[in-house]
DNA sequence: CGCCACTCCTGTAGGC
DNA sequence: TGCCTACAGGAGTGGC
């Protein structure tokens, strides 16, 4: 299930062997996916452009060029798989783009959650794009500080799980790595979301960063089918405290692991390390602090 | 408006 | 060994 992490390891290493190359031929290989109103557009509008960007924002990548951006959203089993020379198509592989080069990149995606859509100008500001314009903070591309956090969490009564996984709000993190943020920051994912204090959601914001960052520095999590661009796995499923671990000894107090379904969604965390509490909201000084390292890279984006 | 259930889909794992 | 079923869930939609 690629999330933000995942998302990440794809576009660094597809960005130096596709950015630059001029596409020769777009093939769009099966009725799904593939946003119907733009099949044939793909085909007929992208033969001879050049890739001038290829960005990510929450769990959507952009692959840019002069008066073209294609959105790629990759579901729960979507691959981008570049190919050095032609290969052929395997089952369920619903877009080829062939490059002048010989080379390939297959968007492969068996279970079909994925979407690819075309827009006929270059990516520029995200705000032309609407699925983009909804997103919320990306951790990554904007700093997240505590206490704006905190004052949008104020309005909402849905659990912090909840809203971790409302794209709205906070784009790029899904089921794996909201169990897993949680539990580093100490948090019951059902603890109300306007009833954490300000402290706590300081300790989220750090939480959110490190996970993910870590997760990045790993090359992604793979659970069943999560592949970079190259057919590798990534490394950070040997690292997870939590998801997918129900009654394995918790790593920092050997409590027992509990799963819980939470809006449909399995859920991991620690019932000791993990309390749920009644924050005040008074105390703890809020800086402006970003979200660990991240923030500090830009993109062509906003 | 907020929240939930439902929907799309197929590979995988577990039970018998 | 093989078949069947349950399960995994991102995000949009529609109902209450």
């Amino acid at each position: 299930m690629p999330e933000l992490p995942e998302v990440e390891t794809i576009r660094t290493f597809l960005s130096p062997l596709i950015i630059g190359k001029q596409i020769r031929r777009a093939r769009v290989t099966s009725k799904r996916v593939v946003e119907e109103a733009c099949r044939d557009d793909i085909s007929r509008s992208l033969a001879g452009k050049r890739i001038r960007t290829f960005q990510r924002r929450g769990k959507y990548l952009v692959l840019g060029g002069e008066n073209f951006s294609l959105l790629f959203h990759l579901g729960m089993s979507g691959r981008l798989i570049f190919m050095p020379h032609a290969t052929p198509v395997v089952p369920h592989t619903h877009l080829v783009i062939s490059f002048s080069d010989g080379s390939q990149l297959h968007f492969q995606d068996p279970r079909a959650f994925g979407r690819i859509k075309l827009y006929p100008f270059a990516p520029g500001s995200p705000r032309r794009i609407p699925e983009l314009a909804r997103l919320g903070w990306d951790p990554l591309e904007d700093g997240i500080t505590p206490l704006s956090l905190w004052q949008c969490l104020q309005r909402r009564k849905s659990t912090i799980k909840q809203s971790l996984l409302d794209q709205h709000l906070i784009s790029g993190i899904g089921n794996i790595y909201a169990s897993e943020i949680l539990f580093r920051a100490g948090i019951h994912p059902l603890q109300p979301s306007h009833r954490l204090s300000k402290a706590r959601v300081k300790r989220l914001c750090q939480a959110l960063g490190e996970t993910l960052d870590e997760a990045i520095r790993r090359g992604g999590t793979t659970i069943l089918s999560f592949r970079d661009p190259e057919g590798r796995r990534g490394g950070f499923q040997d690292h997870l405290q939590v998801y997918g671990r129900n009654g394995q000894p918790c790593p920092r107090c050997r409590t027992l692991i509990g799963k819980e379904i939470i809006a449909g969604r399995s859920t991991y965390f620690c019932p000791r390390c993990q309390r749920r509490k009644r924050d005040s909201t008074s105390s703890a000084s809020l800086t402006g602090d970003r979200v660990g390292e991240l923030g500090k890279r830009l993109h062509d984006f906003g």
